[in-house]
DNA sequence: CTTTAATCAGACATTTTAATCTGATTATAA
DNA sequence: TTATAATCAGATTAAAATGTCTGATTAAAG
């Protein structure tokens, strides 16, 4: 098995995404998104809660509540979800499982893959969620 | 947590550049190689036994037995040993987790996310062990 | 005020991956 | 030919990731 996110990154990831699109100034209930996404519930619940903790979402509780974006679109990359649930751990350590890799004492991919690496953080630093809205809409309302 | 590759093929592909990089001819025990890497023997034997399955290494049983090369480094591709522990699965399936995600229906991060990936590829494609012999002697030499 | 529908908290269960153990087989060397 | 040192095969354990359940709390709506 070869993982670049761990599910529950993905989904978090879909789950923002999904909030970023289709919630116009209303929150979105875990039910709803586990629905729309084809997510267990209770394991996307999880999830939600996690990125409430992290301040990326926001919850309201109780009848008709739900969750929302903590702040615009577009000050939400999507490296601050993958630093939430995943971490940044992938962005220093050792693509072979070396240790102490850099570039004193380099694998020998460090710096082929290190040029990759950094082309992935500036993808998902550059990317905010705010650019995805039609893409996710249209990805969503296929599955 | 983000995984590129999973510890087993890790560990693969550090045992293989090792025995492309220090076996002169001769073969490496499971107990060598579990010690220069510093990798359990149990596994990493588990690991080497796969290979050997995979007819990227060959196996000599018996004392003084081991494993060595089953062909030329300069035709084993990082890629073999990537295929042969992990799969490809990952150069296919979206990193978003969504289903069926592909140029007809793609996700939001499919074409950039698209091109990273087909970099990735083409370097365990285009990289042989043999370009690494001195690169993993001065690594595992640091270990 | 009561019902209802939601999040929240934490325990629990399942599955996958990582690691270990046991014993059989094989081949070298004393 | 016997002792030794290695791979091999398969079972077992441990740890991590994934997924589920139960009940408490919260807040809106009837």
């Amino acid at each position: 098995m070869t993982v670049i996110f761990s599910k529950r990154c993905e989904y978090g990831l879909q789950a923002v995404l999904y909030l970023a699109a289709d919630s116009n100034g209303k929150v979105i209930s875990a039910d709803d998104i586990s629905r729309k996404l084809n997510i267990p519930k209770e394991f996307v619940s999880k999830i939600l809660q996690n990125l409430t903790d992290s301040g990326i979402i926001t919850s309201k509780k109780g009848k008709n509540g739900g969750f929302a974006l903590a702040r615009d679109p577009q000050k939400i990359r999507m490296l601050d979800i993958v630093a939430a649930i995943d971490g940044l751990d992938m962005f220093n350590n050792c693509v072979l499982g070396f240790p102490s890799c850099g570039p004193l004492n380099p694998c020998p991919l460090h710096e082929k893959w290190g040029e990759l690496r950094t082309q992935a953080y500036n993808m998902l630093t550059e990317e905010t969620i705010d650019m995805f809205r039609e893409k996710t809409l249209r990805k969503i309302a296929a599955i």
